[in-house]
RNA sequence: GGGCGAAUAGCUCAGUUGGCGAGAGCGUCUCUCUUACAAGGAGAAGGUCACCCGUUCAAGUCGGGUUUCGCCCA
């Protein structure tokens, strides 16, 4: 027998059945297999950095169903790859060269290319060795790469397919801008935040008047490129201003005072100024009133030469510079405090510019109603509920997506334009530009041979939305395809529903005809002590690696999951993982006396149990039907929180107590291994180590069985009785400060079955309430403190205690009762209780009156004897 | 501005269709090293279930409103 020492060490363990698992292939799914498929698909972490604890809670949920289901018997596959993440990888290179002195430029788009390459090669490798240390059960012979030879190819055939049925499109409108990252964005990467700010109102002299309209701004620079001003036709106070012109201050531009219902005289003044080609509803406005659009912009967010003397100089510069000269100018009304809503690069942070631009768009109300339909219908079912409201909401009101980037880091867009004959400045014509999957030889309209691909890329979520069937051969008809696809269960956090989660239903549905997942599991966010969501940038994720150091990876895993609520964030503390930990250490020992009694014989006999077996054995089978139950509805933290509480407090403190006395060796062991099927998912490592040391049957606990219900009998024992006596002496014990060394004098007083159950229980019963006589049916006039239970009085002889305490204490007991005797009288005299009530419901109470009565009556003799 | 969610012990959270004497972990206090585990064991204290109104025989649970907080969308 190995030595098995008194704590758990996960060091050494932890690695050792890593590698056993890949040795023996346990991780790897078969396509040829019969059983019945059973897929989840990683959501793909990005390459740009290492993982946080939020990718442990999300992939330790997916860990556990895949183990569970293997267990269950399904063939399981759960598909590693990582995301390319075009733009925030390609920051975090930008800034590392910057660092030392080099910008991309300088290195020109391939050698660039090349260096984020090399950052890819490091991260995946971190990555890798981060999820391995977790213990994920990967397989990791299918792994992928969103921007690997194979998968680009799929992305690119989508993008050509897309345009051909006209759902891709170019077009000029205005998009949010990135002037950190110089590239457009979709509006689900901005992240809008209020933010304390200031409305100007600037005076806009009328021509040929000496009137003015006053109009208000968040933003004056923008003024720059105003071409109109708009007030609402039905403003009494703006009328006349309707068809006159103003000269815009500084550029002594004249521009037309339009009437337009879209404007809010409640907002400002009620006279808009118009600057279309920097507001997405300016825009609308423009195109409606055939306005001129003045981009005043550089892509940095400097502004331009347009704006003459501001030319070169920064947004939030030159806005002073203009505040400062309307001051000067006498046109600067008021200026007030202003809360107003700023839109920020989610990778960067940077402040977006709304700007006009030419770039590629997925049209998405065709993609929407399909994927709005399979919810619906149940066909993809959504977990917890409440989520369906937000993916609904979006799905209705979705918008064309933006999906090209002016990045480097990316798919290239398969766009390509004729020197000869394509225009750029004809932004609808078709005319000399080529969408295709390889590069043409030449011009369809021309002839020419002078080609040249778009430099964009596209939007890293094109990719990704593919993930559930490209990552498995789809367009080929591949084995695995066949085999795995669509998957089962979705599990992700529900800040990316509308970046990912809705996209790719959409891209299911739209390229393999169907629902790439049957299920979504949605799970909450983890935040820091201070409540902010653990994000690199911030750098408030503790790094996942050192906590396993520190306490293993199961303890972190079953540790977090136990905190982990199903609809509410999560606040992390390192102590819930210390609790993981000291679970462990209690799984280890609860292992470690069940080998030092048991024979390595696995037979176990329904015919051969005790009192104790059955009463262990009915507990279990109400854990095993609720965790299956909680499986289903995928409550995860629900199962740990059972399977904690049954283990360390029936099994560990009451059981094995039992077991001490009245040794039961097949079933402590049958429990012990069904106990560890059970929290294999969550805890893989410690429950293999355990389950080799103890040399249960198969080759690896992953080769198990799910437990099944023992076939005992359901109805109420003595053992229970037992249980709440011992309980009620301690209780005794611990109010009158008793210490365990003096063994108690008690009388018990039940009818015959208890009395002759409780003395063949004698050793238990003396030893686990720490007794040193126990006389039956019998009486005395010591003191004595009273337990009344329904079946059973108990005296515990306190000679030379506090007898008032005693009494105080059963008075109050019998204050209590009279209370609730009240209450239970009066419903159960009131008629429309009893008319309504169930019938059940009704029986309860009639007992608990009954019950509370004799108890009652016996607690008052009891204190008429002290 | 629209929507979603939350408010329960000092802290972090359970509490599934209304039918409890409202639970757990951590923390606090008392006792205890009884050979699986002191990372343990046995106990205790601690709650007007945010507030108001309503539905009901019965409300932590359902409905309406208020307050505070968080998030999403515009």
């Amino acid at each position: 027998m190995k030595e098995f020492p008194s704590r758990y060490d996960p060091k050494g363990v932890e690695e050792k059945w890593y590698g056993f698992w890949s040795d023996r292939n346990l991780f790897a799914a078969d396509a040829g297999s019969k059983k019945p498929p059973y897929t989840i698909m990683i959501p793909l972490p990005n390459v740009t950095g290492r993982l946080t604890l939020g990718h442990v809670l999300n992939n330790s949920i997916q860990d556990i169903l895949i183990r569970y289901k293997k267990l269950c018997g399904y063939e399981t596959l759960w598909l590693v790859g990582m995301d390319h993440a075009g733009i925030a990888t390609q920051v975090v290179v930008e800034e590392r060269l910057l660092n030392a002195g080099i910008k991309k430029e300088d290195l020109g788009r391939e050698k660039f290319v090349q260096e984020v390459w090399k950052w890819k090669e490091q991260y995946a490798k971190i990555i890798r060795q981060q999820l391995k240390r977790a213990g994920y059960a990967l397989d990791w012979s299918r792994e992928h790469f969103t921007l690997s030879e194979g998968y680009s190819k799929r992305v690119i055939k989508v993008f050509v397919d897309l345009y051909k049925k006209g759902l891709i499109y170019r077009g000029e409108y205005i998009i949010n801008w990135c002037p950190r990252c110089l590239t457009a964005l979709s509006d689900e990467q901005v992240e809008t935040e209020e933010e304390p700010g200031k409305l100007y109102y600037i005076r806009y002299p009328i021509v040929r008047s000496e009137e003015h309209i006053t109009v208000a701004t968040t933003r004056p620079e923008t003024m720059l490129g105003d071409t109109a001003v708009c007030v609402n036709p039905k403003d009494k106070r703006y009328k006349r201003f309707i068809g006159e012109r103003a000269r815009l201050p500084i550029m002594e531009r004249e521009i037309p005072i339009i009437a337009d219902e879209y404007v809010d005289p409640e907002f400002g003044t009620g006279a808009l100024k118009v600057t279309p080609a920097h507001d997405p509803f300016d825009f609308e406005l423009a195109k409606k009133h055939h306005l001129e659009f003045i981009d005043i912009m550089n892509p940095d967010g400097t502004l331009n030469a347009l704006t003459r003397q501001f030319n070169g100089k920064d947004r939030y510069e030159a806005r002073e510079k203009i505040i400062e000269q309307l001051e000067k100018s006498g046109l600067l009304e008021k200026t007030e405090n202003y809360e107003l809503p700023l839109s920020k690069c989610e990778r960067c942070n940077t402040a977006i510019e709304p700007r006009i631009s030419k770039q590629w768009f997925v049209r998405m109300k065709p993609l929407a109603q399909p994927a709005l339909r399979v919810v619906r219908e149940g066909k993809v079912s959504i977990y917890p509920k409440r989520w369906v409201n937000l993916y609904n909401h979006w799905m209705e009101n979705v918008r064309d997506w933006c999906i090209s980037r002016q990045l480097w880091w990316g798919h290239r867009i398969p766009v390509y334009y004729c020197s000869t004959c394509y225009d750029p400045d004809k932004a609808d014509s078709e005319q000399g530009i080529i969408v295709s999957e390889d590069k043409p030889k030449q011009c369809a309209s021309c002839g020419s041979s002078d080609i040249y691909q778009d430099e964009d890329v596209l939007d890293t979520w094109f990719s990704s939305w593919l993930w559930p069937f490209a990552t498995l051969g789809w367009p080929e008809d591949t084995d695995d395809y066949r085999r795995f696809y669509p998957t089962q269960t979705l599990v992700t956090g529900w800040d990316i529903i509308y970046l990912w989660v809705a996209r790719m239903i959409m891209a299911g549905l739209e390229f393999t005809k169907q629902v790439p997942f049957t299920d979504v599991a949605f799970h909450v966010m983890i935040r820091d002590e201070k409540g902010r969501k653990m994000s690199k940038s911030l750098g408030n994720s503790p790094e996942p690696m050192d906590l396993i150091d520190k306490y293993g990876a199961d303890a972190l895993r079953f540790g977090l999951l136990l905190i982990t609520p199903r609809e509410q964030d999560v606040l992390f503390t390192e102590k819930s993982i210390d609790v993981g930990r000291k679970f462990c250490n209690k799984l280890w020992n609860a292992a470690r006396l069940i080998s030092l009694n048991s024979e390595h014989d696995d037979e176990f006999a329904l015919d051969k149990l005790s009192d104790y077996d059955v009463w262990i054995l009915q507990k279990f089978n109400e854990l095993l039907d609720s965790v299956e139950g909680h499986f289903a509805a995928f409550e995860i933290n629900a199962i740990t929180r059972e399977t904690y509480d049954f283990f360390w407090h029936t099994f560990c403190d009451w059981y094995l107590e039992f077991t001490k006395i009245v040794p039961s060796a097949q079933t402590t062991r049958f429990l012990l291994k069904q106990m560890l099927i059970i929290l294999h998912p969550f805890m893989p490592f410690i429950t293999e180590e355990i389950y080799q040391r103890l040399a249960f049957p198969q080759e690896s606990i992953m080769l198990e069985t799910w437990p099944r219900k023992v076939g005992v009998r359901q109805d109420v024992n003595d053992v229970s009785d037992i249980v709440r006596l011992i309980a009620e002496i301690r209780n005794i014990r611990g109010i009158f400060k008793i210490k365990m060394k003096e063994g108690l004098s008690i009388i018990v007083n039940a009818d015959d079955r208890i009395v002759s159950f409780l003395k063949e229980n004698q050793e238990v019963f003396k030893r686990l309430a720490g007794l040193a006589d126990i006389q039956y049916n019998s009486n005395t006039d010591e003191p004595a403190a009273s337990i009344i239970m329904p079946e059973i009085e108990c005296y515990i002889i306190l000679t030379g205690i506090d007898v008032q305490k005693e009494k105080q204490r059963l008075l109050g007991e019998v204050d209590f009762l009279s209370g609730r005797i009240r209450e239970i009288k009066y419903r159960l005299n009131n008629p429309s209780y009893v008319s309504k009530a169930s019938k059940e419901t009704k029986e309860n109470e009639k007992i608990r009156l009954e019950e509370f009565l004799s108890k009652k009556e016996r607690i008052q003799r009891a204190i008429k004897k002290l």
